[in-house]
DNA sequence: CCCAACAGGATTTTATCTAATCTCTCCGAT
DNA sequence: ATCGGAGAGATTAGATAAAATCCTGTTGGG
């Protein structure tokens, strides 16, 4: 085991309000009192308080001195700048990781796309975005430049949050199990102008399926 | 005014611990204990705590549950990994100045710049890595792209207390201020292509001179 | 009469303190 | 070397106070 997670309640707190307002359950705009949510989530104020400081890092809480916090609200040119800085920023991470993963990485890599492409097909979306997470981190763990790692994972909730409020449209999710075998493929062959390239493309495709449904944000399923 | 002094004891701990750990009074690897810190900076826990976790953000403290927090001991790769994470965002950021840039922001730019000249030119690195940020701050406060300018400003740290620790190369502020002339001409010509590439190969540059400090790190002034 | 400025109180954030619980590290004994 | 306990420090809760903002009702001038 080479993490047993000692967890804190302030590791809880920020999980369930991330959550919270991941789901919409605390919609865009909504003020975010310590002393209410620290009741709602049976808390003390300390554990929320730092929950608030590490949302507010991941720009899903926007906060002004003496005036509270809120859930942000995203516009259109926010979706688009999100993705812009994660395509360049898997720009930089995609070539690190061809340098350091391992083929037991790769293999390890293989079987959450499998999971993946599984939850895909039986049309849960929430379940393919949380494998597709998990398939992410590992991804990102291997290349070692914590720095770069970081800014995906922060953001990683804000992209979580536009896709459970807009969906996906007919044929998202396998044409990004399609981009994933590609990158595994090119990932193996070491070939990191290909791997960079598809991680770039890859990212764009999902920005313009994400911006396609905020213009016409009907849910249709899978 | 857009920023005055700071507000809240938060800030105004947050500020001194960042430049207790930037000038190297904090060391890396050095053990920092709420106790301590509160005793040393004359505040109580909550804003101590507040404040190790945003510097946990920019990267410039690391934190293990239980463990308590160390300032961050940068390696020559940590380096080489700031600035490639820093380039690629400025590849995105610039053309969104470009963009959004007006004249006015412009003149004042150049009235930044004239003032960073003036601190390289009479030897004042310290100073002119003030007002550096002060110039690169208002650049990306233009591009109207929040979470792009976040990565930068949390960066920011720990870019300055590279400069501080490994110092500058003779000339290297000089060459610095040839960059911020050439991209500011960009800019008033609106040339998306030329600023951004100016402003990475800017960027390349500050990262080569500080890798061939941290290689042979005997320190000459200016 | 209407609107703007102002004063007060209520609310919330921010900050400090105390105390209790939990985890890690270290040290000695088996 | 492994186990267990003591101590140090992190984490949490709760009460409380100070500071700032928000809300509201009133006043004063036009």
């Amino acid at each position: 085991m080479i993490e047993s997670t000692p967890i804190t309640h302030e590791d809880a707190v920020t999980a369930q309000l991330r959550r919270l307002i991941v789901e919409g359950a605390l919609p865009p705009g909504a003020k975010l009192t310590v002393s209410a949510l620290a009741a709602r989530l049976g808390a003390g104020a300390t554990p929320v308080r730092a929950a608030l400081k590490l949302l507010e890092g991941e720009g899903l809480v926007e906060a002004l001195p003496y005036r509270g916090a809120r859930v942000r609200a995203l516009a259109t040119e926010d979706i688009r700048n999100i993705y812009r800085l994660r395509a360049a920023v898997l720009g930089v991470l995609v070539p690190d990781v061809v340098r350091h993963v391992s083929n037991a990485d790769l293999d390890a890599l293989d079987a959450l796309e499998a999971r993946f492409e599984a939850a895909a097909e039986a049309g849960d979306g929430a379940g393919a975005m949380a494998v597709n997470q998990q398939f992410h981190r590992l991804l990102f763990a291997t290349a070692r430049n914590p720095d770069a790692a970081a800014v995906m994972e922060r953001s990683w909730a804000l992209v979580e949050a536009l896709r459970l409020r807009l969906g996906f449209s007919p044929g998202r999710l396998q044409r990004s199990a399609e981009s994933h075998r590609a990158l595994l493929a090119a990932l193996r062959g070491r070939d990191t102008a290909a791997a960079a390239g598809l991680a770039v493309a890859s990212s764009n495709e999902a920005m313009a399926d994400l911006l396609a449904r905020a213009a016409a944000p009907r849910r249709e399923a899978v």
